[in-house]
DNA sequence: CAACGGACCTGCCTGC
DNA sequence: TGCAGGCAGGTCCGTT
């Protein structure tokens, strides 16, 4: 399931291929994801040079001069990195064509991804305005999370989901995170502690970033650009571990659902 | 505004 | 063997 780690994974791994590129053509078999992609987007994107390839949250962003291209990756999308002329599988819905170099092939089962253009301002698209700050980057901090979840009874697990409030957490991560920081998944987000939020900040940080390491967590779908699996999942303390013992104390990891999300916790470690 | 459920979609797994 | 049903999950959107 691709969250930040995952997508900041692949974006390192395809930004050497395509930075600096003319785009030769683009190829849309299954235009509808979770938008549609737009029907222009062959004779936009031709000829334009990618000048960059950065990350928003979990978006991809391939910028042009003229605009960018913006890549979600959905919970079974992927991003690969191809020879040109090899048959399109399953399931693989649009392909990134450059001259003399590999083709840019995007894959997603379950299409819940997408694949969007915006020739305003990437951080102005309507998708991107509202996100929250980027764990990994300064302005994220205990302090701002304690400053959001005054007065909100909604249990902190799914606060720190809420892309309004941070962005790239997803289920997994989300679940590891409150394990680190000792917290239990359902208590409200109101009726925590700045000096808790700092650890849990702190605890996200690492988390995201030793999955970074490991290129990721891949439970079934999720592969980078080489089609190679990340390895994190080796690492996960509580999530699908449900019954299982803490790997810390020993305890049974208790389950339970948490916004129809599927949420595991240790009852001695996390308070 | 906050909270929650529904919707989107396919593949995998279980149980009858 | 076949089929129905549940589950997985990111995130937008509509409703309360």
């Amino acid at each position: 399931m691709p969250e930040l780690p995952e997508v900041e994974t692949v974006r390192r791994g395809i930004a050497p291929h395509i930075q600096g590129r003319a785009v030769a053509g683009v190829i849309v078999r299954q235009p509808l994801l979770r938008w549609p992609v737009p029907a222009a987007i062959d004779a936009i994107l031709t000829g334009q040079v990618i000048r960059a390839v950065s990350r928003r949250g979990k978006y991809l962003v391939l910028e042009t001069g003229i605009g960018a291209l913006l890549v979600h990756l959905g919970m079974s999308g992927s991003l690969r990195l191809v020879d040109p002329g090899l048959p399109p599988a399953k399931h693989d819905h649009v392909d990134f064509l450059f001259t003399g170099a590999m083709t840019l092939r995007f894959n997603d089962p379950r299409r819940f991804g997408s694949v969007l253009w915006t020739a305003e301002s990437v951080h102005e698209h309507a998708l991107l305005r509202r996100l929250g700050p980027e764990p990994l980057l300064d302005g994220f901090d205990g302090r701002l999370l304690h400053g959001l979840a005054r007065n909100r009874a909604t249990p902190v697990k799914s606060f720190i989901m809420d892309s309004k409030v941070v962005v790239g957490v997803g289920n997994i991560y989300a679940n590891e995170a409150l394990f680190l920081a000792g917290i239990r998944p359902a208590r409200a987000a109101g009726a925590i502690a700045l000096k808790t939020y700092e650890r849990l900040a702190g605890s996200i940080r690492t988390v995201l970033q030793d999955a970074i390491g490991q290129g990721g967590t891949t439970l079934r779908d999720y592969v980078n650009e080489r089609g190679k699996p990340g390895y994190f999942q080796q690492q996960l303390r509580v999530y699908g571990r449900a019954g299982l013992p803490c790997r810390a104390c020993g305890a049974t990891l208790r389950g339970l659902r948490i916004s129809n999300r599927a949420t595991a916790f240790c009852p001695v470690c996390q308070r």
